[in-house]
DNA sequence: TGAACGGGTCTTTTT
DNA sequence: GACCCGTTCA
């Protein structure tokens, strides 16, 4: 028996051993909620529960990789290994795999994104005649998509004159039939939408009586992590298969529910005691995350909202620093700012990149953000935004993958059809969708019977439909043999499109070809990582729903240390020690479109309570008077939010009095001399102009710090100790041991890559590494 | 048929 | 400022 309880304190505890029977937990930010999910799922392990029987659902499948691999250091891997868990969409389209197909979906069903329905949604407005700019495809695809999130069918849409109202009204009076032919489209193509993962899994378990017994038997136990952020589709899945057994733990936190717009209803948490007897109902209030000033200053947000379960979070940790508020005069003084903090930090407190992180509202935020990281060599990864999988030509590779595995896929055929242009236009795909509609079949098959039909296609073409018929299959029937990368490799050099973009020269062409050498290179990875799990083969369809379902976040990177670029969406869940919240500014958070209704502004509220509750030590707010938005210069005004903050939580770096700019306390000079009038972090409150400021003891200390190591002399290579050399056994005050791997640069910009004990490998700035030679 | 160009639209957030 | 789409010209 481990002792791994003895990690909990008494809150934590009590949901873990809680016995059969619902449970809810209410956590609040930083309270450890994904360790109680953890514990509890190997505590249940360890009273005699068969892995088998267990079912949870996460928020990532990055998560979900976590946590399993902790359940396994307690339990034994062996026993872990049969855990189902995952996110909805993965673990759903697992087992549409096993029984789709009494729906009429092949198992192999193709995943479209949200590009995919789009495209096909476009088409289709074109194919019916309608006006684009009332149809507005994007429009569309949202409609339909939050349809399916509620449940509505085409069906249950036709049979509810209220909404068949409304969109008479809106002027789009065909929207049932839009959606009556996307449905059919998709069901054509073999294809799912992500909607569809769990309609279709819905639809299956109310179809097939036999289907949900063998499932609900299958899942004694159920815990679905982040309940706030369900939808009405995920909580009738979760409600059918736990109805038998009632073993059902819910976590999360109603203060941090942000998914309103893909559906995601607050009421499922806020109902959950009505839905189930006997409900057990744990609080975590402690958060273990934070310091003192950014747990409160984010209840005093919080506490703006009306509608919000009592709740009282608290931590036992230090004070810790004040939020830092810092104005920019534009989005790309924010940059630098933000870029020169980083490294002021960095230096100053001998912190990773990997400690930092920088949250915005909109994702197009990013590129000022990076270009100022960039300029002072700080490295990053971007989250989120146009992942790397849906670049162009990344999903032209993937369209063949696809097309390969299910010749049905529509949207992977339009896709590639002509791509490398082989002479087929668009008349000609025009004729073969017109023909594919006309008798029930997909496009392939059509070129695949074309002499049947007359199609009035010249017979060049007809050629050259053939030659792409003939290719695919040959692709086929290499897939039976080889792996998922072989078979890739294979096509990119086949089709010519790494030819293409080799010999097309420009920079992007090169940038293009790399990436799908870095896509093969990921084939190769995800392959070799496959073929070591017993029940995995490492072939196409498994790498393809991988592909379609992965977050940005769900991929590996190598543990790389780079400062994390993301919306505040998708770091939910995540921790920094120093995280800087930017673009602080009415409009954009709060975002213009979502401050039309009360509810709206408190999940933008909330928005903000989750970004500042990402913070451990530090939290910046930064906000700037003018931002280039639609390639305009557009006045900024600062976010209501800033206000709504306590301020006795709040330091102002940049008081709108007096006209003083912050200076970087180290600036890019930092190699020669240092004006020590920068040698100051801020203004105080006060607002007395900086020049005569008397330095408070919090910078004296600093300058303390600071003025020895920055006052030594270039090319002076190691002042804390010249025995140090590759192979040096080091001790450093915050990683602990390790070994000198490799020694670089001369002078101030000297550095030492050092394996340490625990695991990392780091490279340190001589001049500022706390090292000592052992 | 396909490359090149210009105009319009768009940005909230994601599986 | 990017991307998609439609038009134009070779």
């Amino acid at each position: 028996m481990s002792n791994f309880l003895d990690e909990l304190n008494d809150a934590q505890k009590a949901p873990v051993l809680h016995k059969d029977g619902p449970l809810m937990v209410i956590a609040g930010a930083g309270s450890g909620k994904t360790r109680v999910l953890t514990y509890r799922i190997a505590h249940l392990m360890e009273q005699g529960v068969d892995a088998f029987n267990i079912l949870a659902l996460t928020f990532t499948n990055k998560a979900a990789r976590e946590m399993k691999k902790r359940i396994a250091e307690i339990v034994g891997a062996s026993e872990a290994k049969n855990l189902w868990m995952g996110t909805f969409h993965s673990v759903f389209a697992k087992l549409l795999r096993f029984d789709g197909d009494k729906l009429g979906f092949p198992s192999n069903f193709t995943i479209y994104d949200t590009q995919d329905s789009q495209r096909l949604i476009a088409s289709i407005i074109k194919e019916m005649g309608l006006d684009k700019d009332i149809y507005k495809y994007k429009q569309v695809q949202n409609r339909i998509s939050s349809f399916k999130n509620s449940l509505i069918t085409v069906k249950a849409y036709f049979n509810n004159p209220e909404l068949v109202e409304a969109d008479a009204m809106a002027k789009r009076p065909r929207m049932g039939e839009i959606y009556q032919n996307y449905v059919d489209r998709c069901f054509k193509a073999g294809a799912m939408d992500f909607d569809d993962l769990l309609l279709r899994t819905n639809e299956l378990l109310n179809r097939f009586p036999e289907v949900l017994m063998k499932y609900q038997d299958r899942f004694r136990y159920i815990l679905v992590d982040e309940y706030q952020d369900t939808n009405h589709s995920q909580y009738l899945i979760v409600k059918a298969l736990a109805d038998r057994y009632q073993n059902i733990c819910v976590v999360g936190d109603d203060a941090q529910s942000i998914y309103s717009f893909r559906g995601a209803n607050i009421t499922n948490i806020l109902n959950f005691q009505r839905d189930y007897d006997n409900v057990g109902v744990y609080r975590l209030e402690q958060n273990y995350r934070s310091t003192k000033n950014i747990v409160n200053a984010a209840n005093s947000i919080i506490a703006k909202n009306k509608n919000q379960l009592e709740k009282v979070v608290w931590t036992a940790n230090d004070e810790g620093a004040m939020i830092k508020i810092h104005r920019s005069p534009t989005d790309a003084e924010e940059g630098r700012f933000v870029a020169g903090s980083i490294w002021e930090n960095r230096m100053q407190h001998q912190m990773a990149n990997g400690e930092f992180a920088v949250l915005y509202r909109t994702n197009s935020q990013s590129r000022a953000i990076e270009d100022a990281l960039r300029k002072r060599d700080i490295p990053y990864r971007i989250y989120g935004g146009l992942s790397f999988y849906q670049r162009k030509e990344i999903k032209d590779v993937l369209s063949y993958l696809r097309l390969v595995l299910n010749p049905k896929d529509e949207e992977a055929l339009k896709r590639i059809i002509n791509f490398p242009t082989r002479g087929i236009g668009q008349t000609t795909i025009d004729k073969l969708v017109v023909a594919a509609n006309h008798y029930g079949r997909s496009i392939f098959e059509v070129i695949e019977h074309l002499d049947k039909i007359d199609l009035r296609i010249n017979s060049g073409t007809k050629i050259k439909l053939r030659d792409f018929v003939t290719m695919i299959k040959s692709f086929q029937i290499m897939n039976e043999g080889v792996d998922a990368f072989a078979l890739a490799e294979h096509v990119a050099k086949k089709t010519g499109i790494l030819l293409e973009f080799k010999k097309d020269g420009t920079p992007e062409g090169i940038a293009r070809m790399e990436n799908i050498e870095e896509l093969l290179n990921g084939i190769k990875d995800f392959v070799e990582g496959q073929k070591e799990l017993a029940d995995a083969k490492g072939d196409l369809g498994e790498f393809l729903e991988d592909v379609a379902l992965a977050t940005d976040l769900d991929k590996d990177t190598g543990d790389d240390d780079r400062v994390a670029l993301m919306t505040i969406h998708l770091a939910k869940g995540l921790e920094f020690p120093y995280v800087y919240i930017v673009g602080m500014e009415e409009d954009l958070f709060p975002s213009a479109m979502s401050m039309n209704t009360r509810s709206e502004l408190e999940e933008e509220r909330r928005l903000f309570y989750v970004a500042l509750t990402r913070a451990e030590q530090q939290a910046y707010l930064t906000y700037t008077q003018n931002r280039y938005r639609w390639g305009k210069l557009i006045d900024a005004e600062p976010s209501r939010f800033l206000e709504e903050i306590d301020g006795q939580y709040v330091e102002n770096l940049t008081p709108l009095d007096g006209g003083y700019r912050y200076q970087p306390l180290i600036d890019s000079n930092i190699f020669g001399d240092v004006d020590k009038s920068k040698l100051r972090q801020s203004k105080p409150k006060n607002g007395t102009p900086p020049n005569v400021l008397k330095p408070n003891e919090t910078q004296l200390r600093k300058l303390r710090k600071l003025k020895p190591e920055l006052s030594r002399p270039v090319g002076n290579t190691n002042a804390i100790d010249p025995s140090l050399a590759e192979g040096s056994l080091v001790n450093h005050t915050r990683f602990g041991r390790g070994k000198v791997i490799k020694i670089e640069g001369a002078g101030n910009d000297r550095k030492a890559e050092i394996q340490f004990e625990k695991g990392d490998v780091k490279k340190l700035l001589l001049r500022f590494a706390k090292l000592e030679v052992l």
